[in-house]
RNA sequence: GUGGGCGUAGCUCAGCUGGUAGAGCCCUGGAUUGUGGCUCCAGUGGUCGAGGGUUCGAAUCCCUUCGCUCACCCCA
C-alpha cells in the first residue's frame, strides 16, 4: 500500500482513452487552421503577478486555487490556472499586437487547486482561442460560429448557448454599486452564501442556485437595462450576425463569469449531460486586460473549451474514435527468426512509409506470439522462421479473415499493406 | 473548507445476523514440439485501504485515519 499514486485531481490519460483525445485534438487543429488561426505555446508557469493582475485579486482562482511557489531567486511563480493571461502577455512581449486581427490558439494543461468532482480536475486541459485587436462584434460572432462548427464536426449534440453583455468598466462599476445597494437593502433575505458574495463579488449573487434566492434575483436590476448606447449597439450587432448565421442562443442576464477581466460580451456553451459541471466552453471580451498588464490598449476576445468535458460528451454521444491499429505483427520463429526479426522489420520500414509494425522477437512459442498478434489488433501476422529466411519471404496470415496463410516476398508486402489501407478493415470474426 | 456514498485479485463485483476469502473477465501454460481468434482443462495473482479496539475467533461489529467518488463553493 505504499506505492506512489498520482496527485489527487491529476489523472493519467491512459492508452485506452487517448484515441478520443487525439481525435478531438486533430479535428480542432483542422478547424482552427481552416479559420486562419495560428498556434501559440506559452509556458505553463508565469509570474504570479500576471494572474493576480488579470484574473483579479479577489477571485476564487487567485485567492485559493492557484499552485503558487517561490522560485529559487524568491520570485513568486504560479502554474497557469487559465491561458488567456499568458497569451496576452506573450502578445505584448513579442509585439504581436502591432498587427491587429491576430487569431491564435493554445492547448494544454491548466491547474487549479479545487476539490475534484465529475468534470472538474486539478490538472485539466483547455483549448484557448483568442482574437486580438478586433473590437467589432464580428469577432464574437466568428468565435461562436466556429465553436458551433466544432460541436457538429465532433458529432456531439449542440450545447446550449447563453450570451450576455457586462458593459464596460464604467457601466460595471455603476451597476455593481446599484446591485450592492439593492441586495444590501434586502440582506435579511439573503442566504449565507449570497451575503458573503455581497462582500466579495456581488455579481455572483445573480448566479446563485438556491431556489429561495430566485424571486429576489429576478427582481434585481439587470445589467442589460443599464448598457449605454455603444454597448447596446455592439450587442445588437452580434445578435444580428448570430441570427443571420442561424445560431440559436439565449440571452441570460445573469450570466456573469468568475474572472474579473471580462467586459462587454460574455458567453457560455452549457449542457446538462455532465452533472454539475455544465459549461463546456466559456469566454468573452476582455478589452481592458492588455492595458491592465502593461500593453498598449487593445481590444480582445476569446474562449476556452474544457477538453475533459468534451471527451465526456463525445463518449455520451457514442462516437467511437478510430485509433490506428498496427498493420502487422512480425513474429520471429525460433532462434534464427528471432535473431533476424528486427533486421527484416527495418527493411520493411525502409520500403513502406507509414508502416505500423510491431516486432516480436522474444524467445517464446509461436503460439504465444500469434496470441499477442491477435491482441494487438494488427491486421496481419508476419511469420519469420528458418523457412522464410531461406525463401526470402514472409508467411502472412490475415488475422481478420479465414483465408489460408500465404508466402509473400518482401517486395510483395508493400502491395499488401497498400491494399489493406485502401479497403475498410474487416471486424474481428468472433469476439 | 463542508456534506453524502464507496474502499475485498489488474478490472467488475459476491461474501446474509462474526468461524480463518470466492466468481466472472484479464493474464500464463496445456489440449496443438512452426500457427491466433472459438472451446475445454489447469495455474498465477489478495497484509479484505491503513491503524487500533471488542472477541476464543473480525473482510464482517466499534473508533480513528487515509484514499476514491459525487455534491456545495467556483469554474472549462
Amino acid at each position: 500500500m505504499n506505492s506512489i499514486k498520482a496527485i489527487r485531481g491529476m489523472n493519467d490519460i491512459l492508452p485506452s482513452a487517448v484515441g478520443a483525445w487525439q481525435s478531438i485534438e486533430r479535428q480542432m487543429r483542422t478547424l482552427l487552421a481552416s479559420f486562419g488561426y495560428e498556434e501559440i505555446r506559452p509556458p505553463i508557469v508565469e509570474r504570479t503577478e500576471l494572474f493576480r493582475r488579470s484574473i483579479g485579486e479577489i477571485t476564487d482562482i487567485v485567492e485559493k486555487e492557484m499552485y503558487t511557489f517561490d522560485d529559487r531567486n524568491g520570485d513568486s511563480l504560479s502554474l497557469r490556472p487559465e491561458c488567456t493571461a499568458s497569451i496576452a502577455r506573450a502578445a505584448i512581449q513579442s509585439g504581436l499586437l502591432r498587427t491587429p486581427g491576430q487569431r491564435v490558439w493554445a492547448m494544454g494543461p491548466m491547474f487549479r487547486h479545487e476539490r475534484p468532482q465529475k468534470g472538474r480536475y486539478r490538472q485539466f486541459h483547455q483549448l484557448d482561442v483568442e482574437i486580438l485587436g478586433i473590437a467589432d462584434a464580428s469577432a464574437e460572432a466568428e468565435l461562436i460560429v466556429m465553436s458551433r462548427r466544432l460541436w457538429r464536426m465532433l458529432g456531439i449534440d449542440d450545447p446550449v448557448l447563453e450570451v450576455n453583455s457586462l458593459g464596460d468598466r464604467t457601466i460595471q462599476k455603476r451597476y455593481r454599486k446599484e446591485l450592492v445597494e439593492y441586495f444590501s437593502s434586502r440582506s435579511a433575505e439573503l442566504d449565507d452564501d449570497c451575503r458573503r458574495r455581497l462582500q466579495t463579488n456581488p455579481l455572483r449573487i445573480l448566479d446563485s442556485k438556491n431556489p429561495a434566492m430566485q424571486p429576489l434575483i429576478e427582481a434585481a436590476p439587470r445589467i442589460v437595462d443599464r448598457l449605454d448606447p455603444a454597448a447596446l449597439g455592439h450587442f445588437e450587432r452580434l445578435e444580428a450576425m448570430l441570427g443571420e448565421a442561424g445560431v440559436e442562443y439565449r440571452i441570460n442576464p445573469r450570466l456573469v463569469r468568475g474572472l474579473d477581466y471580462y467586459t462587454g460580451t460574455v458567453f457560455e456553451w452549457t449542457t446538462d449531460a455532465l452533472g454539475a459541471q455544465s459549461a463546456v466552453c466559456g469566454g468573452g471580451r476582455y478589452d481592458d486586460l492588455i492595458a491592465d498588464i502593461g500593453g498598449s490598449a487593445s481590444p480582445a476576445i476569446g474562449f476556452a473549451i474544457g477538453l475533459e468535458r468534451l471527451v465526456a460528451l463525445l463518449e455520451l454521444s457514442g462516437v467511437e474514435p478510430s485509433i490506428p491499429v498496427p498493420h502487422a505483427y512480425l513474429a520471429g520463429i525460433g532462434e534464427a527468426g528471432e535473431r533476424s526479426a528486427h533486421a527484416v522489420a527495418e527493411r520493411l520500414r525502409d520500403a513502406i512509409s507509414d508502416l505500423r509494425l510491431i516486432v516480436d522477437a522474444e524467445s517464446a512459442s509461436l503460439k504465444a506470439k500469434l496470441k499477442r498478434a491477435n491482441r494487438s489488433g494488427a491486421r496481419f501476422a508476419f511469420l519469420l522462421g528458418e523457412e522464410e529466411i531461406r525463401d526470402g519471404a514472409l508467411t502472412v496470415r490475415d488475422l481478420r479473415k479465414d483465408t489460408p496463410q500465404s508466402s509473400i516476398s518482401l517486395e510483395g508486402i508493400s502491395a499488401l499493406i497498400a491494399a489493406a489501407d485502401a479497403a475498410p478493415t474487416p471486424a474481428l470474426p468472433d469476439h
